[in-house]
DNA sequence: TCAATAGTGTCTCTTAGACACTATGAA
DNA sequence: TTCATAGTGTCTAAGAGACACTATTGA
């Protein structure tokens, strides 16, 4: 082909309709610790495919709007503009995955502060909560149950999509700094060590993990302490993203 | 809506051509350790957009074939068929990527033994190899050079997809078994820690790699040694799956 | 014998886990 | 004073880096 042919006649020639396209979706798991519980929130179907069972909320993705901009704009539709820290998990893409048309969807990650967590539970009356049964091998199928007990089954293949979820929030949360968006501005150490051990499905040796953060360099104490304790008030810190390693911004890229 | 509607019925008025809909492509990160440098396999383009730059072999997903069909298929095509471990990295879906049309696009890593390497570009003589500078600092852009020294210019956003593949494969490299799919079938410890440095850019320090990786319990002696060496042969070794990891089969889930 | 690399023994240093100890605020 | 938790000092165990040593082959 000549490299002369103007853009406009190439345009023209190149016929993006020659083909049936997938649609394209993405998925948000809303991931919270109230009550240190890792949970998620559910939407409950009540049409066809799977009706009756929960489902992560989702939405197609704009033929003008970028892949991140689409999560985005789910978590501001279905969870009442709750500010979230949204990563890129994974893309489910198997032929028969939604029965109704052949849907790709990019799995993302939102991880909800506890006020960000109840926040969007009040603004968006249908989300239901979920806990994550966190099996302690971390391997094999996760179920969600409900506040009362009962199991969640899950649509589609979003079981799958929860799995993967908290193994990679596992594998990168002692590297990255993935841990501090489910904390306030100002946390003591002794919640940032709850929110890994909630994570981790573990118990945590004080001394070692207090060490490990505070030379990590990513903490900075802020010479005030919690107040209402019966007890010895700890202090508060705060995150300060170091130079070295990624600040950790909302949407960032998922590794 | 009625829970009581017929399935048929419900399709019928879902209708998927509502909106415009993104065309999916995947692109794949073809990767070898020729002479012991990080190298990739590009096309130069000679059509439209960034004519003469280099890009990732990629191709359209199909309406009825999953994403990691689509992905060995493009393997399949623009390799000659060469046998590689294939695994999904990010999708980028970046607005004005690709300034024909809005494509997005499921970035895999495909990692080649050096017989595979070999017969890819033997059979496919289309693909070019460029060498990756490995920035020992592991961030910033990643460039690529031909054989010649001359530098490869990327097209589209496939810069980004080279750089985040390399940042992924460090990561995982040394928790995961992802290096034995560099090496073919019988190999020796030293072949074992030279995919480790090509891979990290640095020196590794033999006594400690040894000791890791046997402590692993990944590798079978196999009580068979090299030949051909004129110095002392060493041992051959075989990968066995460790049933407490999974056996990172090809297609495995990227994590 | 020498050259070159395989493979190992051992020392040190760093880091995690364990555990007990001191510190501090409220009832 | 007691209680509950914050926060620390220290011992031990495990693992990595450093380095030197022995082992084995071909030339």
């Amino acid at each position: 082909m000549s490299r002369t042919e103007s853009e406009a006649a190439f345009l023209a020639r190149y016929d993006p309709a020659d083909y049936a396209r997938p649609a394209v979706a993405v998925d948000l798991m809303l991931l919270g610790l109230p009550g240190g519980r890792p949970t998620i929130l559910l939407l409950q179907r009540d049409r066809h495919p799977h009706a009756g069972r929960h489902a992560l909320p989702g939405g197609f993705v704009g033929i003008d709007e970028a892949l991140d901009a689409a999560a985005a704009r789910v978590l501001h539709e279905k969870a009442g503009g709750a500010r979230a820290h949204l990563e890129q998990l994974y893309t489910f893409g198997a032929v028969e995955r939604d029965p109704r048309m052949r849907i790709i969807t990019v799995a993302y990650l939102a991880l909800l502060t506890e006020a960000a967590f109840a926040e969007a539970l009040a603004r968006a009356p249908a989300l239901h909560p979920g806990t994550i049964a966190a099996s302690s091998a971390g391997e094999g199928p996760v179920t969600v149950h409900a506040i009362d007990g009962a199991a969640l089954p899950l649509a589609f293949d979003h079981a799958e999509i929860v799995a993967l979820a908290l193994r990679r929030l596992r594998g990168k949360l002692d590297t990255s700094a993935v841990g501090f968006s489910l904390l306030p501005e100002l946390f003591t150490l002794r919640q940032l060590q709850d929110v890994h051990e909630a994570i981790l499905g573990t118990r945590l040796n004080k001394p070692a993990f207090r060490r490990r953060m505070l030379d990590r360099g990513w903490l900075e104490p802020t010479g005030r302490f919690e107040t209402g304790t019966s007890y010895r008030p700890a202090e508060l810190y705060r995150f300060r993203p170091n130079p070295s390693h990624p600040p950790s911004p909302t949407l960032s890229q998922g590794e």
